[in-house]
DNA sequence: GAGTGGTCTAGACCACTTA
DNA sequence: AAGTGGTCTAGACCACTCT
């Protein structure tokens, strides 16, 4: 009886392609993450050392390097000195991402809906000129949505931008998401600074969401960077929490 | 008048010790990580192209490429082709971490106190085995502490852990945090899956938190992983939101 | 065209783990 | 002692941006 592979690797059919533009690492790194979402690498197996890796496939061990090190940081691998890479255990695999509400309804399954309720420019607060980073009462355009999904109301967007970014069109905010305008119009969207509570509803906020007064609501705030530092989108956003809570995963930073 | 440096790296004595334990490119990029923090490297300056840096400090450009892009992963810097590395200008610098309540507060000086309520083997229910990963029924240690701040009850957190992990000792878990418990007991966290919702307190939770029946609470669940695929933590934690709110930043997967 | 980062190679030596 | 990943070198060519 023939001894079963150590190597689950060598089962893979992993190839790349110098012809394509793509870069080497990269195709690599993405032929391992289909097989470990696909199930053929399974958790806890062990891949086969990097440079025997690298000479199958032709590759530099660098390159191969760079492959898995880009699946150790998103948290799929593990690198051990002395033992060697491992596909971690556990089941969660989704990498943390800066969710879209719009985005997270839709992969769900739930059909969002949006409605804008407001599509404006507003003379900015204090609090939105702070965060946005321009001067108090100058012009910021105001966008208030209602996300529903089901038909039910779901959230209550309210964002600020700085004018002159992107174009705001009505129908486009009805039929796509704020971020998703943002990065068509060219904008890389780099990081965000998050503030997530949770507060009694105001006869208002609580008209708007089909909810009673008093009731308990999730709040998020959010300022956006691009890449180059400015902020391009100030956020405040009420949520029913029977309807919508937040999931997501984290990595610890070493 | 003499030009003023266009590269501001050449005032900065960078510098590396090759008799050191401490990889070459991570005592670069802690130099340069500090130089930004302190604020001698100012947001938007360029650094200078890596072939120099590399020539300056007797490196290879791939060293000082990995010190750099350690800090692009952090969100410190930003690279774009063509134009060269900015720090970035965003005021907003410190990284996404796995946030831990105790550290939160201390880091905040808020002297933070524990009550330590239970602490006690229990048999795991049919939730808290599938979020452990273990038998239902068998048994798992549970530790409920109420979580106060100048002496006014901030959280009540309620956890699950598999058994034979660490010693939970009540005294250590009144004066530190589990957490920080776990990681000197040889414990590599390395992610966790949380979900952040609210909801209206019971009569019990209002009770144990000083809040009236109804009020709005802040609820996270969270499940960590070690570096083996472990389960080692499962949390059911409820919040003032009054008192307590998540603060934390994304960076944008890309 | 000049300068930048992006990718890649073919080696090398070391530290750690396991047996 | 053998095998693994961790680090490092000294080059190379390419794609992109700016002037």
């Amino acid at each position: 009886m023939p001894k079963p592979e150590v190597d689950p690797t060598v089962q893979l059919e992993l190839s790349v392609d110098r012809s394509s533009p793509v870069p080497l690492y990269f195709q690599l790194s993405q032929q391992l993450e289909a097989a470990i979402e696909h199930g053929t690498l399974t958790p806890g197996s062990l891949l086969g050392n990097e440079i025997e890796l690298a000479a199958r496939l032709g590759l530099s061990r660098p390159t191969v390097r760079q492959a898995i090190q880009s699946l150790v940081d998103k948290g799929l691998l593990v690198r051990r000195r002395g033992v060697g890479t491992q596909v971690v255990h556990s089941q969660v695999k989704r990498p943390l991402e800066l969710s879209s509400l719009y985005d997270d309804l839709e992969a769900a399954g739930q059909r969002p809906a949006t409605r804008v309720l407001v599509n404006r420019l507003v003379p900015a607060s204090a609090e939105v000129a702070a965060a946005l980073g321009v001067a108090e009462d100058s012009d910021v355009h105001r966008v208030e949505r209602l996300r529903l999904a089901h038909g039910e109301p779901m959230a209550y967007l309210c964002n600020f931008l700085p004018p002159g970014l992107i174009d705001l069109d009505t129908d486009q905010l009805e039929t796509t998401g704020l971020y998703r305008m943002m990065r068509s119009a060219g904008i890389t969207l780099h990081s965000a600074r998050q503030s997530i509570g949770a507060r009694a509803a105001t006869k208002e906020e609580a008209e708007r969401l089909a909810e009673e007064a008093g009731a308990p609501l999730l709040t998020m705030q959010r300022v956006t960077f691009d890449d180059t530092g400015r902020a391009v989108e100030f956020g405040t956003h009420t949520y029913r929490p029977t309807r919508y809570s937040f999931e997501f995963q984290l990595l610890v930073r070493t």
